[in-house]
DNA sequence: TGGCTCATGTAATCTGTTACATGATTCT
DNA sequence: AGAATCATGTAACAGATTACATGAGCCA
């Protein structure tokens, strides 16, 4: 049995679209997930190490001798693990919202300092807004190919859910402000 | 200058509406920003020993010598520290959901897989949301109090964000279906 | 030639969780 | 008396980030 860790399953996840480098990988997470899930090379690299003594991954045989680049798989047995955890209806899901501790503290500084943070949050959300909304047009265009559905639909909860965000963000200052 | 451990910045924030003691501590993390922030007694302890030899807190003297139970209060320089980080800007707003990471990936398994685990998540949304809405309505009605209103935005972000999701698993579930 | 991006990897460190150990107090 | 909850604390470990080290390939 693999270890929990999910660092692990985002690799066999995009592994299993397709063959990647470290990089790559690095890369699909930051386009592809990053609205609820970061990765850092320091865990990837290592994973992917592990993962191959485990016989969850293989190295591709660079063709060419593409000197650097190191290209992975996913075996058969990486895609079984991946099947299994997701059937698995263990599933945590957290918020670390920065944002929403300076607001539950905010009794202790001024209401405009609690307003500014709002504001900060806004701006944070919009961009984001913005980014997922792209993605989610493109793959509406692409919805044919199997995996892209389920691209879409977790794009489209980031872009319901920022603007549930957004929406508050305007109330909230209101009541502030009064 | 105090580590940026978030931790502290909660530990003082509690504080800062009323003396506690780690245990009280972390009931109040779990009853009043468990939605979107969590703690747990491995690291509420040590870190109210290393703010004391920091002096952002101090012990109170236990009247009546109560034995065992050790309550703490901020001091100056704690609430300074506190409105320090209040007043700062960077601000870093996470998402760790394992149920996006599994709808992500669910063109390796069957849809009703992923339409399972949506309803897995709707059913854990929905019993936030009961909390959530008793929190917020039993806050509106003691806004008189300074600090009330704060936690009652708080609640409402909660509120409003966990209805967002509920429709959100509504339309996917019915996409999925087809 | 200089700078940017591509590309891999390691070491130090941080932050926090889990599990355990221990015992007092309160309720039934 | 026994169970549940209150209460404090530690040790082992997990999981990840940051900064660093290193160097290739490409473009202007």
């Amino acid at each position: 049995m693999a270890k929990d860790r999910k660092i692990d399953m985002v690799i066999l996840g995009i592994l299993a679209h397709q063959d990647s480098t470290g990089y790559d990988i690095k890369k699909s997470i930051d386009e592809g997930i990053r609205f609820f899930w970061k990765g850092s090379f320091g865990s990837i690299y290592p994973a992917l190490t592990s993962m191959e003594s485990q016989g969850l991954v293989r190295k591709v045989e660079s063709e060419k001798e593409g000197r650097g680049k190191i290209y992975y798989s996913i075996t058969e047995e990486g895609r079984d693990n991946l099947r299994q955890w997701l059937t698995d209806e263990r599933t945590s899901n957290e918020l670390r919202f920065e944002t929403l501790l300076k607001l539950f503290f905010g009794g202790n500084v001024k209401p405009e300092v609690t307003i500014h943070n709002i504001e900060v949050f806004e701006e944070q959300i919009e961009k984001e807004l913005v980014f997922l909304k792209m993605c989610k047009d493109n793959l509406s265009r692409v919805l044919d190919e199997k995996d892209h559905l389920y691209f879409y639909l977790t794009a489209s909860f980031g872009v319901d859910t920022c603007e549930s965000y957004l929406k508050w963000c305007k109330e909230s200052k209101a009541l502030l402000k009064e």
